[in-house]
DNA sequence: AGTATACATTTCGACATCGAATAATTGGAG
DNA sequence: CTCCAATTATTCGATGTCGAAATGTATACT
């Protein structure tokens, strides 16, 4: 006996809305993510977390946490696998001692400079489903939606 | 000296959308999943994983696979930590003793009514930073985006 | 100087997620 | 009827993710 729960009509716009956005950055990761893996050995943060030193330089951690938008947690345990396999390496600042910095090693620049044209490449064969003017438009709706604050 | 990545104008427009529609997705998420959590002590995959049978009815998990887009492996965890809670039961297919039935529980559905209102209203309010049409616009752009099979 | 507070990172435990390998069961070909 | 191929689920090992607690370092206050 499936219970429905009944919705407003208010609420069942909003969670149509909500569903397609979950599930097109679904089907966008599930296209996008499993060639990196088979190509570069790369998964999702990994590139994230290469690419913040490649355009920045080098980088303590915590910066790096504010520009991938992950916990402190999260961005150690991904800099200990980029650091196992020889991508990046940790510096502590001279002048405060709590810091890490995050190098780019030739390994990790080289592996992203293969990678990155042949990611952004196939992003930018994906996006290319919507016309330039519906991108700028979802672009707009997107920020709209994760900048407010509205509670 | 840090090294840009160049890319053209197609390429620009594309990245802008696609950053800006992962961390919308992010922000949604940083918004919704820690209050489920904190209230209900549920996570995004298991609110998904009981809203299945809720809506349908007992379910072969192989068919939960493909309701909710995850590997099978995923499920068969989520199901086991759910069925160590007490919220779903599994029940082997009388005919085809390969298949596990997903069942809900009492204790189950109990949750699932309290959680799903408040968690689709936080949803709906937090979807109203957009207007009506917007939203709509929004779907429409997902979806054409997520269903493009476009190599 | 000594202590308390603040801050950066790491550790830990829990959950999610995937793909590959495995196990159990079914159904069909011969 | 027997055996093989397909199907369903589980296990395993790796990664990512979080929050809370712990660790180490810096700084401010007395």
């Amino acid at each position: 006996m499936p219970t429905r729960y009944k919705g407003t009509a208010r609420e069942i716009a909003a969670l149509n809305a909500f569903i397609k956005l979950n599930r097109s950055v679904n089907a966008l990761q599930a296209r996008l993510l499993p060639p990196l893996q088979k190509e570069f050995g790369l998964t999702e943060s990994q590139i994230a977390v290469l690419e913040a030193p490649f355009h920045l330089g080098p980088l303590a951690q915590g910066e790096l946490c504010r520009k991938i938008l992950r916990s402190g947690s999260n961005v150690t345990t991904v800099v200990d696998n980029l650091e196992r396999d020889g991508l990046v390496r940790r510096e502590r600042d001279a002048h405060d001692r709590r810091i890490q910095i995050v190098h780019l090693t030739d390994a990790g620049r080289d592996l992203l400079m293969r990678a990155l044209p042949v990611h952004v490449e196939r992003i930018t064969r994906t996006m290319s489903a919507l016309e330039p003017d519906e991108q700028r438009e979802l672009g707009r709706l997107c920020r709209k939606l994760g900048t407010s604050t509205a509670v």
